[in-house]
DNA sequence: CTTTTAATTTGGAACGTTCCAAAAAACAAG
DNA sequence: CTTGTTTTTTGGAACGTTCCAAATTAAAAG
């Protein structure tokens, strides 16, 4: 049964026409008369033939694929931030290499490697702890448009999505002051990534300009999911003097805390302010609703897709910055009044 | 900068030797000698060559892609059946096309005919509600190999790997039962899946086996996600006569279901038993960490990569059927003794 | 009916590989 | 130095497209 797949050439045999003009058929040229299209067309549907772009992409030495990788995909921001840029590649016209780095960089560096021998026309890349300028430039070097969102690396000369980190915690810290609160923690993260940087000085900027004095021991860190968040609350409880409030690195930590909250028989919302970055799906319906800051995932995603897409078509590659406003979404889960807080605490 | 891109006869021409020897050397074969093999190693490092994939593909008509096509990315259930494909496929020294469809079968069609344009080995397919037989059809029949994960679709002539959901749900119910229940829901998910129709037979199958009678309304319908489990809880409070426990139709219903009882001032596993399906990550760490049919979706992932894979080298497309075993997972989510839950309702 | 112009169609080369049969080079034996 | 054998290398065709310059056909004008 698995002859040979029917090409260009058997419908221009099947129709009496080169196969020239079945190309051209393809392309939807207005050179080609009426009736011969008409003709090829049906020949097409008849004999079942499907276009073999591959063929295609290497005599035009171009593509119509985009490679997309994530370091991520189990945590849902990095999820969501794939499905938005799904919806624009695919809407025009291409398809993605979509790929999981997990915080690796050598699979990061293989899958790369892989996508550019299979021929990519622009890469979107969340790049993994650890990435350096080294591992993208060559594929920048040759003309293909690169993406670099959520994070920077640092000294790479390529076009980046980022979102505006300190202006968010810093909103998140304010709202927690104007609340009342004066113990407040940052939770989550590692120091080594340029997110936690951003954020971790949008809080101290925060604390800075209500006079309220840094507190080393306050910043506890963790791995960056919900996991890490239940441990970092843990690492908080032994504290003698316990925070009232913390802005999390993300959600995925928000929720963890959440979790650790409990089982320490403290209500999350109630017993202790928390907010959350990123306002993933979730962030909504959980209870209590998640204060945080949103950063619109899937937005992002199709904004950078539509960056790459750009540029694709541009031809050009200089190098583009976007930081994209970010605003804190306040819900339930640091209402309550500070005063009860602090004598739970 | 963009000029043509280094080719095998580029460094065939350096290395002054034929194009032939340099794709030789690149297909590691040995017939070639040593001493050559490290001159065109070198030249290839030197020019910065990069292999053509896509011209390979064309010449010897077979692909190193494989096409995945999952219906929601954002629930954490695909997202970890994707990676667990991911990791397999990487493995073997292919990259994948993966897309969403959001379970729309338009969608679906699209993508998954863009993927056959692009050239893929193998398709696997975690097919979007309302997907047909003919849509699978064509594929399948050109000698693809394509395997359905997760959700079956009827009449299609191809493998599949699925989860056994009758035996599972039998299993929550029996330990619902075990520890007293009988008034127990079924919250979540539609009418229309497979997947469904099969929980809720394992669920029937449970009730009639311990004699207690079947009640239509505690199977209550809802979209089957987080939200979806929020609504359910919502669409239960009204009932005159509500149920202890439930099985939710999987782990996000459950994590709803979670949030809609605590927003009734309902302590999720004390005044209420609830048993998820899946054992997605978050399963472990939630309060309370969650009871939950584990489903393994990562190793069901790499299976289903691994069985395309098989094919794919078999050249065979002899459909195979496989279902995954399942185990209950107890841990916090219907802790209580059911006396005091008998009270509260 | 011839010429001019416009509309349509067409061979073949090219893209970067692999594969094959055959050539060339290296080595061994007589 | 032949001859035979083994090792290594090599042109060219092929894969399914696109593109170009040129050829053919149809229509319009004289």
């Amino acid at each position: 049964m698995n002859k040979t797949r029917t090409s260009i050439v058997d419908i221009a045999h099947a129709a009496g026409v080169s196969k020239s003009t079945v190309s051209l058929v393809l392309q939807g040229s207005p050179l080609v008369n009426e009736k011969t299209r008409e003709k090829v067309n049906a020949l097409i549907g008849d004999l079942g033939y499907v276009y073999n772009r591959g063929a295609a992409n290497l005599r035009q030495s171009k593509s119509k694929i985009i490679g997309i990788v994530v370091n991520d995909l189990t945590n849902s921001f990095f999820a969501e931030l794939a499905v938005g840029m799904d919806m624009m590649v695919q809407s025009a016209g291409y398809v993605q290499f979509l790929a999981h780095s997990g915080e690796s960089v050598d699979r990061q560096r293989e899958v790369i490697s892989s996508m550019r021998e299979n021929g990519i026309a622009g890469l979107i890349l969340s790049p993994a702890r650890g990435t350096e300028a080294s591992d993208i430039k060559p594929l920048a070097d040759s003309g293909i448009p690169v993406v670099l969102v959520v994070r920077n690396v640092p000294g790479a000369k390529v076009s980046t999505l980022l979102s505006d980190n300190h202006a968010g915690a810093k909103a998140a810290i304010r709202h927690l002051i104007s609340l009342g609160h004066r113990r407040i923690a940052f939770m989550g993260g590692f120091v080594d990534t340029a997110v936690f940087g951003e954020r971790l000085r949008g809080y101290r900027d925060a604390l800075a300009e209500a006079d309220i004095p840094f507190n080393e021991k306050f910043v506890i860190h963790s791995a960056p999911s919900r996991a890490g968040g239940v441990a970092a609350v843990e690492r908080m409880m032994v504290f003698a003097e316990r925070p009232t409030s913390a802005l999390c690195l993300n959600d995925a930590v928000a929720f963890g805390v959440c979790d650790g909250l409990r089982s320490n028989n403290i209500e999350p919302g109630k017993g202790f302010g928390i907010i959350g970055f990123d306002d993933v799906i979730e962030a909504k319906t959980a209870v209590p609703a998640l204060t945080t800051v949103s950063v619109d995932p899937q937005g992002m995603g199709q904004r950078a897709a539509q960056l790459v897409l750009k540029q694709i078509n541009a031809g050009q590659t200089d190098p583009e910055s976007i930081v994209t406003s970010v605003r804190l979404v306040v819900r339930q889960s640091c209402g309550a009044p500070v005063k009860q807080l602090e004598e739970l605490a």
